[in-house]
DNA sequence: TAGATTGTTAATCGATTAACAATC
DNA sequence: TAGATTGTTAATCGATTAACAATC
């Protein structure tokens, strides 16, 4: 007998598992009831093949000659990245990227709650971001405990983030988001995801290079 | 006859040109002469045979017993990037983000030189952001010209981004960096790298969710 | 019904890992 | 020299693509 809520426990290939986070964007701007693979595949430069093959990880299918039903993978996505749960979190420096995060409205969507925002400079303590007061890290593992905090973002300069991500770490966080261009040394059980703009300044610099030298 | 040259027209496979962003960024930090592939392999949690076949794409060779010349790894990197490379970039979008990037100091290291701001708000026009006036979008044809802009960031709200990218690409911009997330639709001789936070965040999210449920 | 589109199996392709000779 | 480490070939593994039957 097939059990379809068996699927939750198959492992998605990872390739896979960074599409669904792009038909999942995709599909916050579909209005129609239905939507095809071929459609999907052509809005993201996929194979609709490709696109087949990564739904039917999922329980979610689709019916022949319409295509799968947009609010039923949309629901089901959200639950894959646990959209609707909501999470708390902190953010660790309050210096311009801190407080463009602080400010974005966009994360409530995402089931993330800001709770509160850190610096160690004095002249920023007190200080209002958003309608956060900026306070300071030895506050940390108070507000943690007392908020639940799962997440804590890192928006420090590079020198002292390994120093901030241990400061984490020992307040019992699970999640870090590193937006340092550094590799975060962490216990294997904290789960750290990197957003480093350099990155991407590379790829975009070395593509620019690559179509320079084709013309 | 072996042409090493030649290596500069292998074609890199994705997931290698991926590491190799990780190993130039890595690289930033080594002091030491030389560095092996057990080294840089514990450091990014890679095997070591990986990081070899890697590096193998490069006209770098390691030295049996000592490993790879770091001075000469990075500035292989630094080539392949285009790090030294002068460009020229706009910034549209003069809000919390485009203001934040426009103050970030990291830019000139990869050979990044930010020479305007734009944005329509009339409230923001003529304000300075870092050592920028906001000009009005109307001015962004002349000063694309003007200065040879080859990138443009994309820093508005998500309705205005695909209006933006195609302003941009009638300036005769041939690279477009995006914070907004939407898949913005362009000629296929522009380039788009995709800086999508919220895409993060599902990976964040749903790892955290992953974790949970294990223990 | 005919035609469009799904979903799955098999074939292909490409990347990683293992093994090991070369070499400093 | 002995030992460590590279660099490459071959074996394995995993992901994509092709093909096509199932079905609405």
């Amino acid at each position: 007998m097939k059990d379809s809520s068996r699927k939750e426990f198959v492992m998605l290939p990872r390739p896979t598992f960074e599409r669904l986070k792009l038909y999942h964007r995709l599909l916050l701007d579909v209005k129609e009831e239905y939507i095809s693979s071929e459609t999907m595949a052509r809005m993201l430069k996929l194979q609709p093949e490709q696109v087949r093959k990564d739904l039917s990880y999922l329980r979610t299918t689709g019916k022949p000659k319409l295509g799968y039903r947009v609010e039923e993978l949309k629901k089901e996505l959200d639950e894959l990245f646990a959209v609707k749960r909501e999470t708390t979190v902190v953010i660790v420096g309050a210096g311009r990227l801190g407080s463009a995060l602080a400010n974005y409205r966009g994360f409530a969507r995402y089931g993330i709650e800001i709770v509160a925002i850190f610096d160690n400079d004095p002249q920023k303590i007190g200080q209002f971001v958003s309608d956060l007061v900026v306070l300071p890290l030895k506050d940390l593992k108070r507000v943690v405990k007392r908020f639940n905090v799962e997440i804590g973002v890192i928006c420090v300069p590079e020198e002292s983030a390994q120093e901030v991500a241990n400061l984490l770490v020992a307040c019992g966080i699970k999640g870090i988001w590193n937006f340092a261009p550094v590799q975060l040394e962490v216990p294997e059980d904290v789960v750290v995801v990197n957003e480093d703009i350099t990155q991407s300044l590379l790829t975009l610099k070395h593509l620019l290079n690559l179509r320079r030298s084709k013309s």
